[in-house]
RNA sequence: GGCGGUAUAGCCAAGUGGUAAGGCAGAGGUCUGCAAAACCUUCAUCACCGGUUCAAAUCCGGUUACCGCCUCCA
């Protein structure tokens, strides 16, 4: 049974997903103004991870991202770069995708803009307007957010307490257009030179929060089972979606809720934002820092817990991935010359229980911590199995596949057996040679051609069943 | 001020009552022509104070520090 801490109980929950075999997730998506930092890089990998497991524990998942593609912050890129806001957006969304690729996050199985969903948010607020939720206002359209019984239940805030926040932070001529200083904008006028769409309240631009509730509800129906995003989006993004949401269909909006820490960085570790502009892009990062470590790095913090980003942190991710990696390649190179015969049972009880314990570890609210130690269990057990005198076949390639499963579920990828670019002819003819000399012991010529190919990036290494090679990282 | 979170070895970090997992780094060792890789051994009383208990890192009370949200933000 698979546990989520729910921020909506701020409780460990036992996953009942609405219907069995499958989960609906709405993970909110970032807005397409810039290249992605690795905060909200450090989002998607938890969102990411989170969803490989839960297809891994047999859910179908049905994965729903958005994309924030009209707001304050594109239209001011688009008067900057000179191009339409639908161009910033498809220039960031690309790119996007590109760093999360490289990032090996899964496609969400739907990735709605707020531009091309803009006739059911402006239904949809035509219902919040109908049911007295929402007022216009001079072009605006406000919610009004203590009619909402249940408004502040995420946050864990009351709405008088919300309110003294909000008071003192609500610019003059807005408080003139809202009932109450607590309510937030569904529909904004527009002003000069903006994009607008119409709608009954005159030209105008969604609020942002709305999206979000029209659109988990379009693709994911009234009640989906999780609703994911980073903890600030907690308040008041999310109490608002809920707020809309549940106004509009009278059924509770999301059964979980899960909240990602952020990356902090630097000595005084606090939060990178792109507000606070201490940020890294994805983009620039993974032109030095290999995606597969960065990637690796998040995915082995548990969701929740801050990351501190030094390169100290990225610098002991990447030792601790290459460890599972040569793991990996020595028991391959003893692959070929092992025999083949029946799995030895105490192995093969080993490998069901060490499963087992990575399940329970996973379950339990995604402990990746607990879920890589036994990884790390795993590896060190294949390591001493790889020097073995005799290795069997089938078993080896068990130790294999288990390590490479677990790992994928980290979205770490590590399936890919030889090198390509490499000449392997020329190498092998190399240590041929090398192995004549070392047979003569004439050791100068013998590390004179393990020098060469170090030059070349080839490490070499003897062990009892002849010398194996390996590209150095 | 309100709400939420965190505090465990040089670093990362597990552990919700039974006497401190794991990884990195360090030290010593085995193996090796050398090297690499690997393996073995070694390395903390858990922010502070008080309490409950036969027994607490773990429960209760208090203190301190740090982070986040309450305004755009993953």
């Amino acid at each position: 049974m698979i546990q989520l801490y729910n921020t909506l109980t701020n409780k460990k929950e036992d996953f009942t997903p609405i219907e069995p075999g499958h989960v609906t997730m709405y993970v909110c998506g970032p807005t397409v103004y810039n290249y992605i930092h690795i905060g909200n890089a450090r989002s998607a990998i938890a969102f990411d991870t989170i969803r490989r497991y839960f297809e891994y524990s047999g859910f179908k998942v049905k994965y729903v991202s958005n994309f924030t593609d009209v707001d304050d912050k594109i239209i001011a890129a688009s008067k900057k770069l000179k191009i339409s806001p639908r161009e910033v957006a498809d220039k960031f969304i690309d790119a996007f995708y590109e760093d999360t690729e490289s990032l090996n996050i899964k496609r969400a199985t739907l990735n709605p803009r707020v531009m091309d969903t803009m006739f059911d948010i402006i239904e949809f607020i035509k219902v919040l307007v109908a049911k007295k939720y929402a007022y216009e206002s001079q072009g605006d359209v406000y919610y009004r957010a203590r009619k909402f019984m249940n408004y502040g239940e995420l946050s864990g805030q009351s709405v008088d307490e919300l309110e003294l926040g909000a008071s003192e932070r609500v610019s003059s001529d807005e408080i003139k257009k809202k009932e109450d200083p607590l309510d937030f904008a569904l529909w904004k006028a527009a002003k000069k030179n903006e994009i607008f769409w119409e709608s009954p309240w005159g030209n105008g631009r969604p609020g942002w929060h709305i999206e979000c509730s029209v659109m988990a509800t379009k693709f994911l129906g009234d009640t989906i089972d999780i609703h994911a995003g980073g903890q600030d989006l907690e308040f008041p993004h999310h109490e608002n979606e809920i707020a809309q949401s549940e106004a509009k269909t009278g059924k509770k909006f999301a059964n979980y809720w899960l909240h990602n820490g952020f990356v902090t960085i630097g000595d005084d570790e606090v939060k990178m934002s792109k507000s606070l502009g201490n940020f890294i892009t994805v983009h620039d990062l993974i032109k030095e820092v290999n995606p597969r470590i960065l990637r690796f790095f998040m995915a082995t913090t548990q969701y929740r817990r801050p990351i501190k980003y030094s390169q100290a942190n990225l610098e002991d991710a990447a030792a601790n991935l290459k460890k599972l990696q040569v793991s990996i390649s020595n028991a391959r190179y003893r692959l070929e010359d092992a025999k083949e015969a029946e799995i030895d049972s105490e192995m093969y009880k080993y490998f069901e229980q060490q499963k087992l314990a990575f399940k329970q570890a996973m379950d339990d609210d995604f402990n990746v911590q607990n879920a890589i130690t036994v990884v790390y269990a795993l590896a060190k057990k294949l390591n001493v199995y790889s020097s073995k005198k005799q290795v069997e076949k089938n078993t080896l390639k068990l130790f294999i596949e288990s390590l490479v499963e677990q790992l994928s579920i980290f979205g770490v990828n590590l399936d890919n057996s030889k090198d390509v670019n490499v000449d392997a002819t020329y190498i092998e003819g190399l240590i041929q040679q090398r192995n004549d000399a070392r047979k003569n012991k004439d050791f100068q010529k013998s590390d004179q051609i393990r020098e060469l190919l170090k030059e070349k990036g080839i490490v070499l290494e003897d062990t009892a069943q002849g010398t194996r090679w390996k590209k150095d990282e």
